[in-house]
DNA sequence: TCAAAAATAAACCGATTGGTCTAATTTAGA
DNA sequence: TCTAAATTAGACCAATCGGTTTATTTTTGA
């Protein structure tokens, strides 16, 4: 409150640094450097590097629900348009830093979900929340008779968004986003009613 | 030859150790002790981390390509059946571990992506040559009327494997194979003919 | 206005990192 | 059989790791 240094900016810091580079191959004291801030005032913020980042997961899937929720209330599109929108743009938004980061709470849980309990349910939670608000998408989707509704909306958003996970391997090692048009144009065509 | 270490057995243990647990958190020391050798001995065969991951990419691409040529030459099954089979294997085989490691090569290409040319070039040149194999099959299936022509072999065996990829995320948060046995599910009907 | 609390600042800590060095041992070929 | 090369062995290195400590400054509320 009023003081030097902001918590949120510090998140921030941490959501861009870690997302490009991942968790083990980032040490506090790059954190520390970008951010402009000494340790003391980190450990003053933070327990811990696990706690730092179960926070930094926070931030960002928090930030990022609200920012889904407001383009699907605002989309003027029909539910399946809405969808593939959503997903092109964020294509678009992985074209910006030349397709070599990808998505903090994929890279997140593939890193380490099998040793960090801490993280992996914070990942996992957060995943959760972005489903729930594309289910309802899909199911309005379904209900208009865009969507094929041999699939519950549960299994359809799963689909959707994991494939889309699926994608960010290629996009990595070719920094390309061939594969993800590609995977946006299949996949749009076989859940189409 | 004939030497105390074998070249083989360390890469073994490299690719047990750093597919569970990620490169940047794997130590040399940690290969080093599960390996029994000394670090003067994996100095000799390796010129460094970096060059030993790449053999490890390597060692493990080239084993996969061979089981994978086999399963497909000796299968009595369709084409169609023969993929779904062999997904559902893979599948299993990460049930064997508890879903906690994932695929080495999809491992790699997200964590080391942005950071290490040569190992992103590595694994890449490794999943193309796996997929070459896997789109033969599809061609086949094509051609026997089981697998959807709207799309190119090349097309539809990315379209499977980075799929595939995608439930790595969820199995290894959840550790669970319901995701991926819901992704195997639909994805098959969905390149159905 | 002033004391308690919160935040800032950076020196410092032991442990570990990837990697080197030197010496001893084992192998291969003349 | 003997010498040169390859391999084994682990002590050693500077740099970095996550984290602690102590002292100072800033803010807050009585």
């Amino acid at each position: 409150m009023g003081y030097k240094h902001n918590k949120e900016e510090i998140l921030e810091v941490g959501y861009q640094v870690i997302r490009k580079n991942g968790y083990h191959h980032v040490g506090i004291n790059q954190i520390l450097k970008e951010a402009g801030i000494p340790k003391g005032s980190f450990y003053n913020f933070f327990e811990s590097k696990e706690d730092f980042a179960k926070q930094v997961i926070q931030y960002y899937g928090e930030g990022n629900r609200s920012w889904l929720k407001g383009i699907f209330q605002e989309s003027i599109e029909t539910p399946i348009n809405t969808l593939k929108s959503f997903y092109k743009l964020l294509i678009d938004y992985n074209e910006e830093d030349n397709f070599c980061s990808g998505c903090l709470i994929n890279n997140m849980g593939n890193e380490t979900g099998r040793l960090y309990d801490v993280l992996a349910k914070e990942t996992k939670e957060q995943f959760d929340q972005w489903l729930d608000l594309i289910a309802d998408v899909v199911r309005k989707g379904q209900e208009a008779g865009e969507i094929t509704d041999r699939f519950s909306p549960t299994e359809i958003s799963n689909y959707l968004h994991s494939g889309f996970y699926g994608t960010f391997f290629k996009m990595k090692v070719e920094r390309s986003r061939e594969d993800m048009d590609t995977w946006l144009a299949m996949t749009f065509e076989f859940i189409n009613a």
